[in-house]
DNA sequence: ATCATTTGACCTGC
DNA sequence: GCAGGTCAAATGAT
């Protein structure tokens, strides 16, 4: 567990590094940064490799762990990497959209699709399907729909838990509310339908088609439908935010998302212990099985509900001038993962 | 009271 | 006409 620590802490320090970068992000080597970017996120995977090896060795966790292993089936380690590479890139990503950063760079759509689009070995492929993404149409119009393949579409595959609840599709950090399910010619299981569960409070067209495999029923393809534009910070502003085009607008809204399960539970976030805050791992149509909680697995707990678009706030928006935001953010996390870490 | 899920009916593209 | 996608009333959970 040591080892643990200090590659944590290794990691905050790359970081704590990287702050005065930020400061002048427009005069500095984008190469440079993507490369420490790519430093501390070796760390950080390796301390959650790490992570995982004590808790096989740890005999107190061991029918926890069970538990976490079954309801959040094993993903592939380059997933886990994709996802911090994709956030850590969105963070800066939706700053520099947001203004917060200054930059004449070209650092974000390069490197956002180098993130977003280059997934693939192990357990989870990606297709990108095309990426035609329209208006929605106006709610006083009668019904609109659209062509069957004129939205965007993305569809991967995910493993479904082994035990308990297999019925609950992954949990991909959004919050979905299904609203219908439909027998599918030639296939053995029906297909459910969900919509974000933000559609009417930010018009969110996302949507997504969970169905289970034939030849795996251990298996989910999930095909996703149009881009979240809801910002689901906690301190959102209460207009719909505006549209962000492309690829940049897919990478930013998933900044509001949660965290996958995988690593929330390093953060000590959604998992067993403090108060009553297990709405964070709720989320999603996925992630109910985790908490033990009812057959409402999509229920969540409205204040503890983006963690991760908090932490982007407190990084970015908090002591607004006061420029030790990293500091801040950094610090609070040393607390999550101490606090973690004395549980075990 | 509010919000999520279920499910039969309805609509639309092919 | 059929299959897939969506609506919306009924129902359940909190």
């Amino acid at each position: 567990m040591d080892e643990f620590i200090s590659l944590i802490l290794q990691g905050i320090k790359l970081a704590k590094d990287l702050e005065p970068t930020l400061q002048n992000l427009a005069n500095h080597q984008n190469q440079d940064m993507a490369s420490k970017l790519d430093e501390i996120i070796r760390v950080f995977i390796s301390a959650r490799t790490r992570l995982n090896v004590d808790q096989h060795l740890s005999q107190m966790l061991q029918q926890q762990q069970q538990q976490q292993q079954q309801q959040q089936p094993q993903i592939d380690p380059s997933f886990q990497e994709y996802w911090l590479r994709t956030k850590m890139v969105e963070l800066f990503q939706s700053q520099l959209m947001a203004g917060r950063i200054s930059s004449s760079s070209g650092l974000e759509n390069k490197q956002a699709a180098g993130g977003g689009i280059q997934m693939g070995s192990g357990g989870l492929a990606m297709e990108l399907g095309g990426r035609d993404v329209q208006a929605v149409a106006s709610s006083s119009m009668q019904r609109p729909r659209r062509r069957k393949d004129d939205a965007e579409k993305r569809t991967i595959r995910a493993p479904a838990p082994r035990m308990g609840n297999t019925e609950i599709p992954p949990d991909d950090g959004y919050t979905w509310r299904k609203y219908g399910q439909k027998e599918i010619l030639g296939s053995r299981f029906p297909r459910g339908y969900y919509r974000c569960t933000h559609q009417k409070l930010y018009q969110c067209p996302a949507k997504k088609q969970v169905q289970r495999l034939d030849d795996d029923p251990y298996m989910f393809e999930v095909t996703y439908r149009s881009d979240h534009t809801c910002h689901m910070s906690a301190t959102a502003p209460s207009v719909p935010p505006p549209q962000l085009p492309d690829i940049t607008q897919g990478m930013t809204q998933t900044m509001a998302a949660q965290p996958p399960p995988w690593l929330e539970f390093s953060l000590g976030g959604g998992g067993s212990g403090s108060g009553g805050s297990s709405g964070s791992s709720m989320a999603g149509a996925g992630a109910g099985a985790g908490a033990g909680a009812g057959p409402s697995n999509a229920r969540y707990n409205k204040e503890a509900e983006f963690p991760v678009a908090d932490m982007a706030d407190v990084m970015f928006n908090s002591g607004s001038s006061s420029g030790n935001s990293m500091e801040l953010i950094f610090t609070s996390m040393e607390e999550k993962w101490e606090a973690g870490d004395k549980k075990k």
